[in-house]
DNA sequence: CTCTTTAATTATCATTTGATAACTAAAATC
DNA sequence: GATTTTAGTTATCAAATGATAATTAAAGAG
């Protein structure tokens, strides 16, 4: 197999990607919650509870920055937090009643045009998309190994 | 096929898309460029030559936006500027020396780290990646036909 | 030739994001 | 019990990004 061609597929694929899924989230982003502030809705979403500290790590972000924007998203009572009961300094974040409905509702447009997406999809070829999905993700796109 | 569990397959992927191409653009970002300037430089690398328009359009900004950033990549030297012969009001974009030196670098870099990621990869095993990659680009990550 | 549209620029402002230092309080270690 | 580490906060500053209005110059349409 030609290297230099696998990776400017690889790269074209990357692209692809990004683009799809900015074109599938444009104008969810209402409501006066910023780019940043939804990322972290979004992790919330798919993996609460969490702590400041693994949001601030999945994020790339400063504790300081992620603190200021959870605050802005507690005031906005998107948000939740509980202190964890063993371990009085951490903070369990998770999405409030109005947190979840946002995200619902995101969830659901963006499902909708991805349903779009693979509708002229038959079940065979929906089959062999599944399997696509997870040969990727574990062959190529799997987490780092932490050192 | 369970749709829902599908969607979920899919947020979670690219998920993973995004965290690991993060991860393998970290500390690229050298040399006084901004994270949105490095976009637009990986945009001219595989397009150019193109125009302020396209920039602006493919990447989201407005043009007023993209043509500040395009003047700061020009006066650090990265990016060349010539006016289409046949329509004068169209600047064609593309890199410098220096520009296409630092992007050959970095795309090393990237390279270097995606082969890595598939070094435990059999021949047999690049083939189907191969082939997941051409699956999800033509069927799910495709573009969107402009309306 | 006039009017309109297109491509790009300049200037300006508000907001968002990133970075850093200094701090509190609760574990954990010795 | 003193010290160190961990989790999170607050305050502050600088830089990056986004948004808008006003402008120039060239091209295209009537």
């Amino acid at each position: 197999m030609d290297k230099k061609a696998f990776f400017h597929k690889f790269v074209a694929f990357t692209t692809a990607v990004h683009q799809v899924t900015h074109d599938m989230t444009r104008d969810i982003k209402w409501d006066s919650i910023t780019p940043v502030q939804y990322r972290i809705l979004e992790y919330v979403a798919v993996s609460q509870p969490v702590t400041l500290s693994e949001i601030s790590e999945c994020q790339h972000m400063s504790m300081p920055n992620t603190s200021r924007e959870l605050k802005k998203l507690c005031d906005k009572n998107l948000c939740d937090k509980t202190t964890d009961a063993e371990d009085h300094r951490k903070q369990f974040i998770s999405l409030s009643k109005d947190g979840q409905a946002l995200m619902d509702e995101a969830f659901k447009r963006i499902e909708g045009r991805f349903q779009q997406r693979i509708q002229d999809a038959s079940e065979e070829e929906l089959e062999i998309i599944d399997r696509a999905l997870d040969v990727l993700q574990s062959k190529v796109f799997y987490s780092d190994a932490p050192s």
